[in-house]
RNA sequence: GGGUAGGUAGCGAAGUGGUUAAACGCAACAGACUGUAAAUCUGUCGACUCUGUCUUCGGAGGUUCGAAUCCUCCCCUACCCA
């Protein structure tokens, strides 16, 4: 086995990245692992309250599993216990507070779905609970005692909701430290995060050397930009791909992004061994609607296969450039066989309420069986035969009576 | 504890007694164009038994023919003073 060198592992490691601090450090620490045959640990933390992993997670996920490739060891940590205090970051509505199995069940989703990109065999996983949860009222304040509020109110959002006069709950300082807390426990050497996480790396980093540890090297990756082009991507915000998300959405998700997106996400998304998408990057400036093309095909087949990848494709021309029905869609079966569309697109859950499902049809966005509906008080006969109701551009449904006898 | 400014539809933000279901912007949805890109144009965007009716402007009461707008109490947020 030839172990490649501290500074080619360096170079690799620090592809993609928007920070390192230091590099210098993490330097000396790939040399002493390679001297001493010892893993160096590398730390990321996981939001159990968001269970839903999306292609945002993935970069940095990417960079771990790099560090895995590399012989380090993997440790994912869920922040249980955090969550169960509910995370009050950004808007007024506070998250519902998780039960701890609550808790335990995301985060082994959370760990299944990393699994898709991290090697599972190799990956630690911890809970914070097991050691935040012991931790007493006294070595809660002696640990606050080791940060400012000034030092507090460097953080980004702190320091622009202060400034904005938007609320800033007092538990929310204690986030960073029980983060912090996590990095003293695990005694780990670097900690991965995207850049919106760069406050917490630091405050683990000071306090792993407050109590006499070794500190962290902190790298950060960039934040991905979701599908809106604008935000970055979060499931909250409806702009995210999710590595659950079906091969015909994720499909389409892709192809929605803005050219501009493309390149970036060429980059971000591959694993660095991945020729394929060196080979989009190059055809991006003549053919960018190709070249989308095949990074949305590239990136369901990583989620999922290669030949779901080019069925999501057919099935996507199929809809949207022949605007064909798709082949297999849900059969609703309903009791009456005749009742106004209004009623029956609520039904089916493609309008949320009669207005709407009215205005729908005022607008010439619904069809039965591929004629355009204008008539607002249309009655849908239902037989055996199923109708297809297309509402919208995207939305099908295939509707029948239910059989009765 | 005292003072000041606030709480309006998914978000931001007008409106301070009567054509106000509530301007405007963003988001969203639909249509045209198209490569489900960008840009652009149009329409919709509380609910319903829809040319009409009903329920909304932090909460609960009250004044009034009539209140998001006035009064009382309460809840919530920020800032200042202590």
């Amino acid at each position: 086995m030839n172990f490649p060198t501290a500074k080619e592992q360096l170079d690799l490691v620090s592809a993609n990245t928007v920070e390192i601090i230091s590099p210098n450090e993490l330097e000396q620490k790939l040399l002493w692992s390679l001297k001493t045959g010892r893993p160096l640990k590398v730390k990321l933390g996981a939001d159990p309250s968001r269970p839903d992993l999306h292609l945002g997670h993935s970069v940095v996920l990417r960079k771990l599993r790099e560090f895995q490739d590399l012989g380090h060891e993997a440790i994912l940590i869920i922040g249980d216990f955090t969550a169960m205090i509910g995370d009050p970051s950004g808007k007024s509505k506070t998250r519902p507070q998780l039960s701890a199995e609550e808790a335990r069940e995301n985060g082994e989703s959370y760990f299944e779905q990393a699994s898709k990109i991290l090697d599972p065999k190799r990956t630690t996983i911890c809970y914070n609970s097991d050691w935040l949860g012991s931790m007493s009222f006294a070595d809660v304040i002696k640990l606050s005692s080791h940060y400012t509020v000034a030092r507090m109110l460097e953080r980004d959002d702190f320091e622009r909701r202060y400034r904005s006069q938007e609320p800033i709950s007092l538990h929310e300082f204690l986030y960073p430290l029980a983060q912090g807390m996590d990095s003293v426990h695990l005694k780990n050497d670097i900690e991965l995060g995207g850049t919106d996480q760069k406050f917490n790396l630091l405050v683990g980093r000071d306090l792993q050397r407050e109590y006499g540890i070794p500190p962290q090297v902190c790298i950060t990756m960039p934040l991905l930009v979701g599908t809106d082009g604008k935000e970055k991507m979060s499931k909250s915000l409806g702009n995210a791909i999710c590595f659950n998300d079906s091969p015909a959405d994720m499909y389409g998700k892709m192809l929605s992004i803005p050219d501009s997106l493309i390149e970036n996400y060429c980059r971000l998304l591959a694993p660095q061994e991945e020729p394929a998408f060196q080979d989009i990057l190059a055809g991006l400036q003549s053919d960018p609607r190709t070249a989308k093309r095949s990074l949305a095909r590239e990136i369901v087949a990583l989620y999922h296969s290669r030949a779901v990848a080019d069925g999501a494709e057919a099935h996507f021309d199929q809809v949207f450039i022949h605007k064909k029905a798709p082949d297999n869609i849900e059969l609703f079966e309903l009791e009456d066989s005749s009742l106004p569309l209004i009623d029956l697109l609520v039904n089916l859950g493609a309008a949320a309420s009669k207005g709407e499902a009215r205005r729908m049809i005022q607008q010439n966005a619904v069809q039965i069986d591929e004629r355009k509906i204008t008539e607002i008080h249309e009655v849908v006969e239902l037989g055996s035969e199923p109708k297809i109701i297309k509402a919208g551009k995207r939305r099908f449904f295939k509707v029948a009576a239910k059989k009765t006898f």
